[in-house]
DNA sequence: TGTACATCAGTGAACGCGCGTTCACTGATGTAC
DNA sequence: TGTACATCAGTGAACGCGCGTTCACTGATGTAC
């Protein structure tokens, strides 16, 4: 039975390697809480080696520098929060478009409230002199593809409601960009809905930073009442209804 | 006629209080070039001395801190995105509603893209530790203020389309909250209009922040367009229509 | 199965840097009589 | 108008701190024959 060992996980490539991932994930749950805790700018090499007990130069073999480890943590923050809003939308019945958008929207901004740092990580302003690798646009996709979707849903099951006779028709070259990613990602929907639903993305995103970062004191005290009215609102404007169409 | 230069600006006390408020201003230019060109984190007092060539000691006869001189300058920048929104308005004939509207939106986003780092300082991510003063108050509501009245100068004009009849009714509890802002501000609309236009104005700083921090790179391109497009749908969520009701 | 070698993890010291803030001080400017 | 004193601006040194990154090194773990 013991000679067995040597055989186990093999593709794990023996005990140096597990031992290695075991540390590249202490490093990475420490420094995501020092951003929790203190925020991106603070966050220090030096400071989650001492955590770790280990020499700062050695967490080098782990991430060749504080740059790498910040992008890690940003794709970490952007899968998160992808995370959650998924899990959202997925608690409720998939013919309840209305009521996945609403899921949707509070995840964000329940995410925003309870992880501020890590939400300002990736929706706050970028850290100075750091550059986005293309790794992070996969993660950061993972949000507004679940709203596609969810458009894309509605509008087969015909719960969607046509925009209003006043709105203004979508210029040619945005109509253009949006075809591209209806081509790639959202088969189903339209390019003029695709345009709705980036102002809509948009707004939930601004209106949850707006709030976290204080611009709204002294205006609405009552935030969670007021974002929960601005989420229908924001249904509306795409052309879900509370209870769907009649 | 040289004796009387003793008494010249006697207000000012004297050549000492005026050469003290221009070292001040000149210590705020420095600063407010070194954040338009690295950011508000990478802000030093020392870098600011040196460049004015003067001990780091000496500014602190004119700032008290740090903090001090951040606070001024986020004072400073929002008083610089007031004005160019004042201005821009007030190019545009009074009764062009829906103009002023589209003045306002637009001198945001290129005060945004001219100002990257100043329009962060304001409306990014606050810098971790810092804690803004009630000073910051009044210069921060100029934008919202000017929107507001123009609500207020569409409604008595009768150019504001009511809300449409699926619209949700606003919640007390925020009705409420938008009522003192009424009282104390815009004592012309009403506190559901307000709540609209609280929308419209998040709304606003959304899609430029949104755009600055690149989440939109790979969605849309044409920015300039989409923004202008998107200006028009915010324009008629809040009531106001292109070339006025009629 | 044992041995020689290569790879890897981790250390500790060092480099070179910059920061905010304080403090005792020198000289110059203003003020009161 | 002149003098004594108070106020103020500015200096230079110092305190105490932390940072990212490099480098030569030791010892342990893996690998090939």
């Amino acid at each position: 039975v013991e000679a067995d060992l040597s055989n186990v996980n093999p593709t794990a490539g023996g005990i140096r390697a597990r031992l290695r991932a075991e540390l590249t994930a202490s490093i990475l749950q420490t420094a995501r809480r020092h951003v929790a805790e203190h925020g991106a700018a603070a966050l220090s090499l030096r400071a989650v080696a001492r955590e770790l007990q280990m020499s700062s130069s050695a967490v080098y073999r782990y991430f060749a520098s504080r740059d790498e480890l910040l992008t890690a943590l940003i794709i970490d923050a952007y899968n998160a929060i992808g995370e959650q809003v998924e899990q959202a939308a997925d608690r409720v019945a998939p013919s309840n478009h209305f009521g996945q958008f609403e899921a949707i929207c509070h995840a964000v901004r329940k995410f925003a409230t309870e992880h501020p740092h890590e939400y300002s990580l990736v929706y706050g302003s970028p850290v100075p002199g750091y550059e986005a690798p293309p790794d992070t646009v996969g993660p950061a996709a993972r949000v507004p593809v679940v709203l596609g979707r969810l458009l894309g849903s509605a509008l087969q099951a015909g719960q969607l409601a046509e925009p209003p006779a006043e709105a203004s028709p979508i210029p040619p070259s945005v109509l253009s960009d949006l075809e591209d990613v209806r081509d790639s990602t959202f088969p189903e929907v339209g390019a003029d809905l695709l345009a709705r639903g980036v102002l809509v993305w948009v707004q939930l995103f601004g209106l949850v930073s707006f709030e976290l970062y204080g611009h709204l004191v002294g205006t609405i005290d009552d935030g969670d009442t007021y974002f929960a009215w601005s989420v229908g609102e924001m249904a509306r404007s795409v052309g879900l209804e509370r209870g769907g169409l009649t």
